[in-house]
DNA sequence: CTATGTGCAAACCGTTTGCACACAT
DNA sequence: ATGTGTGCAAACGGTTTGCACATAG
């Protein structure tokens, strides 16, 4: 928030509102699942689009991509730049791992003494069935919520 | 084609020319691109969609999902199921490498004992700037297609 | 007071679908 | 002959954008 003032960015009810439900809900959550997380007053979802550019930008938010068309964001409360991780999510229901290390660096940097790219970064996602869903055999176990798509997996 | 026939599928001169195509452009292809690339006759784009969905369903074809919003379609001609393999992308223009090896079979093992998931499976892309757009500072070098969208990295 | 942000509605764009016609078998 | 596949155009759904109004500074 802070981040924002200085940054010659306006500190807004929606922003702080957008802000403040994404750090509720902690998982990566849709445009959609973040306008209805907006406790006080409402929020449009153009706004949320418009904050999460804004906010990625700023480095204050994660964009996720998880395969399934949709966007995902969140919180980046991890050191600023250094940290990033991976998610293990289930194919039935929301659930969603954090894995908290990455083993892909050497990866990388063999990969630009192999190729010559530079600047190389990666995207990681891993998928399967979650234990619940593995005793359920039809649909989702653990969340209420209604599901969109079905992730399509690697 | 033979793997159609015997499949109940039918033999049609839009499924010959898109498999073609997608076979001729030797890459990784958006349906816009194969439409483009139909050369006797043209074909649909449903058409296409239609087709690429019957195929990735035979194991005639995989879909690639690079996180700019478009599908993409590569023929599986390798071994059908065992042999799957990753990419590395540059964000400039289209080249795209691929990388034969995939070192993640035991971080898969790793994560079901660890988490509990089963059937797990993974997406693995990496992003870079690819030798000849390091040298051109400012756009896509290789190929003369129009560019569509940039590609967010991981 | 003024520049920035917001809601609303329309535009966009890739993808999917309904339907009547075409064609492989 | 007939059931499957195709083209066309409309529908869909997530995301983006234009514009007039609201509001943080």
């Amino acid at each position: 928030m802070e981040r924002l003032r200085s940054q010659a960015g306006r500190v807004t009810r929606s922003r702080r509102g957008v802000l403040e439900a994404l750090a509720r809900l902690r998982r990566p959550s849709t445009p959609r699942q973040i306008v209805d997380a907006v406790t006080e007053g409402s929020c449009d979802l153009a706004t949320v689009y418009r904050s999460m550019a804004l906010f990625e930008h700023l480095g204050l938010v994660r964009r996720i991509d998880l395969g399934d068309g949709l966007a995902r964001f969140e919180i980046a409360d991890n050191d600023p730049d250094g940290h990033h991780h991976h998610h293990l999510v289930c194919r039935r229901c929301e659930r969603i791992v954090q894995l908290d290390d990455c083993i892909l660096a050497d990866m990388e940097s063999r990969l630009s003494r192999h190729y010559g790219f530079q600047e190389i970064t990666h995207r990681l996602e891993f998928f399967g069935v979650c234990p619940d869903c593995q005793r359920v055999r039809t649909r989702a176990a653990g969340s209420k919520e209604g599901r969109d798509r079905k992730l399509r997996g690697a």
